[in-house]
RNA sequence: GCGCCCGUAGCUCAGGUGGAUAGAGCAUCUGCCUUCUAAGCAGAGGGUCGUAGGUUCGAGUCCUACCGGGCGCGCCA
């Protein structure tokens, strides 16, 4: 639609000589639906470059312009230099048979045109069960993989599985310990050690399994079972909320595959590292950074660094086209060094992008809710999933913008009314699908083609012109990896929807009009449950 | 102290690459169910877009400085 747009003012723009880049044509949808379906400010810039009053230009520009006025119906300018185009509002209506031929495919884009994108997330260290606050990274991480999916992206889902270095460690020996103390040894847990209830519970599993027979066994074995316990519950966790990654990669592959040490000596051909201390340093601030940083500690176990590193430069090794990295704000300052550290190994990082998005805080009852992640008593994403509803969780982890603090009302959430935003749209998709249920019964035919033309009212066209939006809706959050926007749509598709189910009656004796409205209900029905599946949440048949 | 993010209605937040009269949900108040799901619809009140400058035809949006909040600034991840 733009598109034709696009080429006819580009035209236009030659007839009149004036040259203007064709893709710097601006196209809005105008807040104010007197200023019709679109509107240009072409006539605004252009007024700056040729030293002329823009409303004169818009004239000029309305004058040459060749538009077919099946589609078009008025082109007017407006204001200081805008031109409202309106477009016809049988046009518009004719267009819905186009979401009912691509139904479960409405919305796809191909920007993306098969090329490949990797996106990690989650990369949770297995030190533990998921905690509630996680659930932002989960949600938002499975949406933005969907989406680019939808836009026409092949898509690797991929979890770091931090399982090497200092913490496991830890978890090893607190595994130990409670062990020890299960069989009556008194031991104190360490400071800085995990304190959840969850190490108990690893603790009773291997005495329940083993009785005593473990008791000096070295903290590796208690490593290796806390580990494989945390994995297996994260998993389990993520299968909750149906998200998938294809692959899981283990940070210790690195080190048996050599990896580690390749990075260290290829940076060191380059004099990018030094010894110093007894431990190895990266020259950071080569890279802008304000000090240099310990790659290698003298103890000779990498920071996370190193690995971290080594981990980008094999995805960037396997030759995606886009590298997707989804961090938590708290993870922000080592985005540079990595970066920096695999362009100096001669590799490109331009088509890696960087998700940060801010913590969040679980209000109740208007008090906020700290999560600590190393204290005993953690609300996990589990409890976070039994208390709301998968559905709600999806839903209101990614309402929000990323790069903004979030605050989880768990009141609201908890809320199984009208209240709760989620619940609007699946009453919308429920309502529909209750209405066909109905239509069906009262010997609608769904098969009957629909004449379109009869869709006449305000609240038809209205409803129409948004379910177009959905394609140029999934176009933009893919770019923008800005899945909180499908929540925005959704919610204006669902107030379209319900507005005109209020003013229109829609299973009447007038066949004709009924065929035509049920088909804009399916229409609609397909373009919330296809918005609802980028965000991973279920649309019901009925509530 | 330095770096990144945020500051929009009582509360939580939307506001494509600057555009026309700043929006939604919740909360408060008022109407609408003999009729396809009222988990809905219609309406009312509520704002100096943190403050002060700047850029320009035009700023919630861009720049600078302050103020307030969050997160980082480990040989933890």
């Amino acid at each position: 639609m733009v598109e034709y747009l696009r080429t006819a003012f580009h035209d236009a723009l030659k007839k009149l000589g004036i040259d203007f880049p064709k893709e710097e044509i601006q196209f809005e949808i105008p807040k104010q639906v007197q200023h019709g379906d679109f509107a240009t400010n072409v006539a605004l810039q252009l007024a700056r470059l040729e030293k002329s009053n823009p409303r004169e230009i818009a004239e000029r520009l309305i004058e040459a312009l060749e538009l077919d006025p099946a589609m078009v119906s008025t082109v007017e300018p407006a204001g200081p230099g805008f031109i409202n185009i309106r477009m016809n509002p049988g046009y518009v209506v004719s267009r819905v048979s186009e979401i009912l031929e691509t139904g479960e495919a409405f919305g796809n884009v191909d920007t993306g045109r098969g090329r490949s994108a990797n996106v990690e997330w989650v990369s949770a260290n297995p030190t533990g069960p998921l905690h509630a606050g996680h659930g932002r990274q989960v949600c938002l991480g499975a949406a933005i993989s969907n989406l680019l999916e939808w836009a026409g992206w092949k898509v690797t889902r991929e979890y770091y599985f931090n399982n090497a270095g200092v913490q496991m460690q830890n978890l090893g020996r607190s595994v130990q310990i409670r062990y020890l103390q299960a069989l009556g040894e008194e031991v104190e847990m360490e400071k800085g050690l995990y304190n959840g209830e969850y190490i108990k519970d690893i603790a009773a599993e291997i005495k329940e399994e083993f009785g005593e027979a473990k008791r000096n066994e070295s903290i590796d074995f208690f490593r290796k079972r806390g580990e494989e316990w945390c994995f297996a519950r994260i998993k389990k966790t993520l299968e909750r909320l149906e998200v998938h990654h294809d692959i899981f990669f283990n940070e210790d592959t690195l080190y048996k595959d050599g990896k580690i040490d390749e990075v260290l000596s290829l940076l060191r051909e380059k004099g990018l590292v030094y010894d110093r201390e007894g431990a190895v340093w990266f020259r950071s601030t080569k890279f802008g950074a304000e000090k240099d940083r310990v790659f290698v500690k003298s103890t000779g176990e990498p920071t996370y660094r190193l690995p971290d590193v080594a981990y980008h430069r094999e995805k960037i090794l396997r030759g995606y086209d886009l590298v997707i990295d989804i961090f938590g704000a708290d993870h922000i300052a080592t985005i540079p060094d990595v970066l920096a550290a695999v362009r100096a190994m001669d590799l490109p990082t331009d088509h890696v992008r960087v998700v940060i998005h801010q913590m969040v805080s679980f209000v109740e009852g208007g008090e906020t809710v700290k999560m600590s992640k190393r204290s005993a008593n953690v609300y996990s994403l589990d409890d976070l999933i039994d208390d709301v509803g998968a559905d709600v969780v999806k839903y209101f982890f990614v309402m929000r913008a990323a790069n903004t603090h979030l605050d989880f009302d768990l009141e609201l959430a908890r809320e199984q009314s009208e209240k709760n935003p989620v619940y609007y749209l699946q009453y919308a998709h429920a309502r529909i699908a209750s209405l066909i249920r109905f239509a069906e019964s009262e010997g609608v035919d769904l098969e009957a083609a629909p004449d379109l033309a009869l869709l006449t009212h305000e609240a038809e066209i209205t409803l129409a012109r948004k379910l177009l939006d959905f394609p140029g809706v999934v176009d933009d959050c893919a770019e923008s990896l800005e899945p909180h926007r499908v929540c925005n749509f959704l919610q204006d598709v669902a107030t379209a929807f319900h507005k005109f189910y209020q003013e229109c009656r829609i299973v009447t004796e007038n066949q004709a009009l009924t065929t035509a409205r049920i088909a804009l209900c399916r229409a609609t029905r397909y373009t919330i449950a296809n918005g609802l599946s980028i965000l991973g949440i279920t649309a019901p048949e009925s509530m």
